[in-house]
DNA sequence: CTTGACCCTCCAGTGACTGGAGGGCCTATC
DNA sequence: GATAGGCCCTCCAGTCACTGGAGGGTCAAG
């Protein structure tokens, strides 16, 4: 199979598979003419990583993955430990993405919106805190 | 006021503040030895831009958001439109983690985590439904 | 034989920094 | 006056996971 049927199948850009080869995420033969040429083992591949990744979890972790997949005596436990972190991580950011939201959401709530200069949104940026504002959240790293 | 000084004001790192300057939000002198030389105007428009980054916004996002608060003529309506921009990214952020949420917590609880290799992480990820799994979100750009 | 759709590699850019090398300046102490 | 340590400077490279584009080879149809 080459590379669009792949990239159809998987629903993976071509650009995205050939760098997954790149960082060795996965291995195509090669034809005489140079083209990849994909297995049905490497569209599987492919496909796993697809999902991976839609799950947010980060290349390492799909590599991890992977191995783990590839390993028949893996302990369940092991593929468990990097869900559960991965989930931790995603649970913090709700909760960061959640105060920035409450946080926004007054702002905006509080703003008129019209053709005056008058803005507590700027305000609250420019002094930390707006007239009436909640507590500006210290968040870095988004 | 030089930039280390600066830094603990404003709790900006000084690596931050020079790519500030390189990247035109903030303008401060230099002095004879090539120090750079912050008046007050400049901490004030850190202080304003870390709190526009802690909220999330992109740093095109201050850059306006900057020059709507040096624009004493400015409309509230157009600071309020980004902010309400940046809250409705924020918001399908929040819907699309928490839909990676689900799925995870649902593929966790399902996991024995023991030393036996059956995994249900991995019969999800490996064909896209595992046993009784929740359907699988195709949520890309995370 | 040409057209158009593929395929290839390699380089550069994204966002928002961060780390480090290599070197100047400033103050205090010996 | 020499030296030590703590500042400051610039410039380059790396992060993450791709994505776009240049420049060029290959293949099947008409």
């Amino acid at each position: 199979m080459n590379i669009s049927n792949v990239a159809k199948k998987t629903g993976l850009p071509p650009k995205t598979i050939r760098y997954y080869e790149d960082i060795g995420l996965i291995r195509p033969m090669r034809g005489e003419n140079g083209y990849r040429v994909f297995r049905d083992s490497d569209v599987h591949k492919l496909a796993f990583l697809g999902r991976a990744r839609a799950l947010g979890f980060s290349i390492e972790d799909c590599r991890t993955l992977l191995a783990l997949y590839e390993d028949q005596d893996r302990a369940s436990a092991n593929v468990k430990r990097v869900a559960q972190d991965h989930l931790d991580k995603i649970e913090d950011k709700i909760t960061q993405l959640q105060s920035m939201r409450a946080t926004l959401q007054h702002l905006v709530r509080e703003c008129a919106g019209d053709n005056r200069p008058d803005c507590p949104i700027l305000s609250d940026l420019a002094t930390g805190r707006a007239p009436g504002a909640l507590p500006t959240p210290d968040l870095r790293d988004t």
